[in-house]
DNA sequence: CCGATGATGACAGCATGCTGACGCCATCAA
DNA sequence: TTGATGGCGTCAGCATGCTGTCATCATCGG
């Protein structure tokens, strides 16, 4: 149990005085799906401190993994915007994480037969190196993030979070 | 279908040419958790774009009704570092948004019995109403969003995201 | 009574994301 | 050919969150 009400209710115990809170009206779904809802906004901070925390020894931010993972399952290379559509953001944020990337020598930006402005993103070889230090590092995290966890679960889970998502992405 | 690799090769098909992505290694529960951690990242901007746009015509945003919510639940305030436990963020973050919401007439700052320095937030009339108007809006969005999901599939996944948020947090 | 500890307010700096606006260029239809 | 449309690079401004730091104040144990 750890609902947003009962959080409210922990911290007034700590806080002023006690009451009761009006939860009213609310159908068990209804609130099922707001709780669902703030869950998320808790444990995407979580994963992005998380992320950053593990990833900081190897030059990485969970912004700069991102970029690095949808790059490094490309083999011919993607171009700013490309990246940018995979991850569901704007250009131009992606735009400002790639140049700094690219100072720092993870990526290099090579022509695009495809396009003349719009340049394709690679992995340098430290950029590589990175990816597959990446990788030993958050491998062994999901393993253990999940191993007393149901696969169903996951299933279950990973299809509900897609069906939101397409549904708030059109 | 629409994980990571499949997103990258949606997006290579318009882009330049095609390859095969490399996701040896991986054990199906690595990729599912990964494929997780990345789809709830793309989940809470979402999330955080509706809300803003769900409550804008209110003078809300996804920011401030966080805070609302958290405070109409506490029937006798809460103090500024007290909301960001709930919400599980920085004292500052909150602190910012508050000052702002009391210069819009939304909240108020009451003197706190329990502490001299601490003050009280409390929603003023007008943010009572607007968290009416909130809850007006945010019901039949959550009665949306969940008509065609089992209320089994919304269990499973709180409680999930809920194990994740307890074990990441501590 | 007093010093250590912890919570708080206030300020600064930074990271990450967004939108808007402008100009350039490729593509396609009239 | 030409004009409309759309993708792209780039710059600017803004919102939201974080950490670090310092001073202040409350609380509690010695």
């Amino acid at each position: 149990m750890d609902s947003l009400v009962a959080r409210v209710g922990a911290v007034r115990a700590v806080a002023p005085s006690a009451g009761a809170a009006s939860t009213v009206g609310h159908s068990p779904k209804r609130m099922l799906f707001l709780d669902l809802v703030l869950s998320v906004f808790r444990l995407n901070s979580l994963l992005v401190a998380e992320g950053d925390a593990m990833t900081e020894d190897l030059g990485l931010t969970s912004a700069r993994w991102k970029v690095i993972g949808v790059v490094a399952l490309s083999t011919a290379g993607l171009t700013v915007p490309g990246i940018a559509r995979v991850l569901g953001q704007s250009r131009q944020a992606v735009q400002r994480i790639t140049d700094v990337m690219a100072q720092d020598g993870l990526i290099t930006y090579e022509p695009n037969p495809k396009h003349k402005r719009s340049v394709l993103v690679l992995l340098t070889d430290e950029g590589k190196s990175a990816y597959h230090a990446l990788r030993e590092v958050q491998d062994p995290w999901a393993i253990r993030n999940t191993e007393d966890i149901p696969i169903e679960e996951l299933e279950t889970s990973l299809r509900l979070v897609r069906r939101l998502i397409q549904r708030l992405d059109k």
